[in-house]
DNA sequence: CATGAACTTGACAATCATTCTCATCAATAA
DNA sequence: TTATTGATGAGAATGATTGTCAAGTTCATG
């Protein structure tokens, strides 16, 4: 049985309050800046499980840092990141699913899954920047 | 300038008999196991740099590693890997190019970069097994 | 062929994200 | 209330990758 943790609600909540992708450690950090106790377990801990249950999005940066969002639609979909201020939009791929699964067909794979990802400067950043740091720490 | 050494050699030959991913310390372990001598930190600068080259593609499995294989075909394209064996087909996805441009554009976004890699299960291990673990550690 | 500047190498330390351990805590069913 | 048992957290452990830096090589040049 799952329980109800003060943990967890904050974790939740602190997801709630975010619109682009965040580290598990970036989450400890704001929870604990906002005077909230929790382990650095906890929150990957129940990352690991939101991500599991759909409930969030986990996404792969380039350097191989998990980070998570919470999921504004259900459903499949992928991700538009902006690569200097981490905002995200979520998109999706009418053909692209499709496409997957007959290729993999052709080769003859089946329980097909797939990653999609897209990367880009948003007009914010590209107006603004000039080597700034890539996303608060 | 860029000089010519053994350890660059062997790395490539490694690659060059290769036909699926492999990890950096797998083809650490390779070479050793052939009796030549090379430090783990070459290997990975070695990779890396080939790889920044463009001529050895690179993706990173779902658990975080970064894995690496020759390219078969220059440009861009991407791959449909098997979970279970690591067999990698190379593909081209004829829409996908476009299609991200212009949905990155929508957004206002520019200098798009994306990722897309599939994975399933190939004729033959979908053949063989049976619920065994994902792949072999 | 001899030389030397500068690029490379490699053993090992250092990072860094993530997971594990396990004693202690707390949510729930009864 | 209370026993049961999942959840927590501090710190150790893991594992891939990168940094360090003295010693070794390469190769343009004399």
């Amino acid at each position: 049985m799952v329980r109800q943790t003060r943990q967890r609600a904050a974790v939740a909540d602190a997801l709630a309050g975010l619109d682009d992708f965040r580290s598990a450690q970036q989450i400890h950090d704001l929870l604990r800046g906002d005077g909230i106790e929790i382990g650095l377990a906890t929150v990957y801990r129940t990352l690991a499980m939101l991500a599991s249950e759909g409930v969030v999005d986990s996404i792969r940066t380039p350097d191989g840092e998990q980070v998570y969002r919470r999921c504004a639609v259900t459903g499949h979909h992928h991700h538009l990141v902006c690569r200097v201020c981490g905002r995200a939009v979520e998109i999706d791929g009418p053909g692209v699913e499709t496409w997957a699964g007959r290729v993999a067909a052709e080769q003859g794979f089946s329980d097909v899954e797939h990653t999609l990802e897209l990367t880009g400067v948003c007009a914010q950043c590209r107006g603004a920047d000039s080597g700034l740091s890539p996303a608060p720490k």
